[in-house]
RNA sequence: GCCGCGGUGAGGUAGCGGUUAGCCUUCCGGCCUGUGGAGCCGGAUGCCUGGGUUCGAAUCCCAGCCGCGGCCCCA
């Protein structure tokens, strides 16, 4: 019998489902301050829907199945296309700006290792009809204040502009195909071979040795970086503009809060092909994979069949983060608990017990019953090593008139109430 | 997909050819008829699976499975 979870799926127990929950909070907080409203679509979605520009290493990771009437089904690896999906259906009568959010679990079918799962959850943030860099900035925003609240509060962001390098790639007639090729091979820091492919393609010699030194740009001062490649890019003016994009996202992104490290990389790419403008990642010093990641996708949503509509947006991993917090043990809450344990003792009734939990939580108290027949000693132990804070003992004496014996653990004393004087119950249990 | 390292009760570990498989935490029971985190006593659960070598395997060999890291890439 296989009784294990599957491969890369973890099963979260109480610390980690508290913690995750906190972080959903957050998220959630965000969403609120912002407006974006939160949506929750299908965990299994057609395959096409993914296939289509999603990306090579996406489609080759994908948790895949027929269902019984022989349909090609997937697990989500990512949310984005879904909620496009979407926007370009039910979506598409309503007003813009679409300001949506999720929470999300999604499956990708890697080898699982520290911060990637197999199952594993994103909170995303997107924002349709705006090609303003206002909306870019408000991504960045969003994840700056997401990653803030948690109390990562070291985190940096890398950001870079996909049109950079495309735009160059269209003068010379590179399709689209190409040049997404091309960018994946440049991600994954083949060069050599992007540059064989490149010139298979016809792409002058300049802009090669103008592609090759725009990917070793990389650093924090934008006044240096902003000019150096706008230097070499002098010749392509489209690129150029891109170039001109990418820094009013991040003055305007600055001047809205952001205040943490952010290294610009113009030659930066990144593998979810559907980007097509502005992209970044968001990572904390020392660890090498990102938090959260995004960027702009204005075609994605008129490739499904909806009117053109531009679109930016990030993926926040939920999982990251927590698996980050807890190795760190930084910020992991405890999980919510009732700090009262109800105790029968002697001969009294299940009746009475059952009737003094119901009065307690008709109050709003949190209460936990004890029900596997410990004896009080053990029961008041039970009480203790589980952080709680009163137990009410209830028996035989306390059923004949009606009243519970409430006990404070912290400073050992009790005192005997009747159960129908709500106001002293209240007053004893001190606001819990 | 590739490359390393590793699997001993529920968790953490010792043992590395012959041990009654040891220790810590946890859990259960007792000391304790309705009042405390302690203590003492007792108890429960284990050598990943399958082959092989050997008189004898937790220990050595092979395969598989699972886990953990790294690469690549990604959240």
């Amino acid at each position: 019998m296989q009784i294990d979870t599957p491969r890369g799926m973890d099963d979260l127990l109480p610390r980690e489902f508290a913690l995750k929950r906190k972080i959903e909070e957050v998220i959630r907080e965000v969403f609120a301050l912002y407006g974006y409203l939160e949506i929750e679509t299908p965990t299994l979605e057609y395959y096409e829907l993914f296939a289509i520009k999603s990306g090579e290493e996406i489609r080759q990771r994908m948790f895949e199945f027929e269902d019984k009437a022989g349909r090609k089904l997937v697990l989500r690896p990512e949310v984005t296309a879904s909620i496009a999906r979407l926007v370009s259906t039910k979506l598409k009568a309503w007003p813009q700006p679409i300001r949506l959010g999720y929470i999300a679990d999604c499956y990708r079918y890697d080898e699982p290792q520290w911060g990637r799962r197999r199952r594993f959850w994103q909170g995303g943030f997107e924002l349709f009809g705006s090609k303003s860099p206002l909306a870019d900035a408000e991504i960045l925003q969003v994840s700056h204040e997401v990653f803030n609240k948690i109390g990562l509060k070291d985190h940096f962001f890398k950001v870079g502009h996909v049109g950079v390098l495309r735009k160059l790639l269209e003068e010379f007639k590179v399709d689209e195909r190409d040049q997404d090729k091309i960018l994946t091979m440049l991600d994954r820091k083949e060069i050599d071979d992007a540059i064989n492919v490149m010139r298979g393609l016809g792409v002058g010699e300049e802009a090669v040795k103008a592609i090759q030194e725009l990917i070793t740009l990389e650093e924090y001062d934008h006044e240096r970086i902003f000019k150096r490649a706008s230097d070499t890019l002098s010749r392509w003016k489209e690129a150029e503009k891109c170039l001109e994009n990418l820094r009013e996202i991040i003055e305007a992104a600055r001047e809205g809060g952001v205040d943490s490290p952010i290294i610009v990389s113009p030659g930066f790419a990144r593998g979810l092909e559907y980007y097509d403008g502005f992209i970044f990642e968001q990572g904390i010093p020392g660890i090498h994979i990102s938090f959260n990641g995004g960027g702009r996708y204005d075609k994605l949503v008129e490739l499904f069949g909806g009117k053109p509509t531009p679109a930016v947006g990030c993926a926040i991993g939920i999982t990251r983060i927590m698996q980050y917090m807890l190795d760190k043990s930084i910020g992991v809450p405890d999980p919510p608990r009732p700090k009262i344990l109800i105790a029968g003792v002697s001969k009294v009734s299940p009746r009475y017990i059952s009737k003094v939990s119901r009065n307690l939580r008709d109050l709003g108290v949190a209460v936990e019953v004890e029900v596997s027949g410990k004896k009080l000693p053990t029961a008041i132990e039970f009480a203790v090593k589980n952080g709680m804070r009163y137990v009410v003992i209830v028996g035989e004496r306390e059923e004949e008139g009606q009243k519970i014996v409430i006990r404070n653990l912290e400073t050992r004393t009790q005192m005997e109430v009747d159960l129908v004087d709500v106001d002293k119950i209240m007053e004893v249990l001190g606001g819990t």
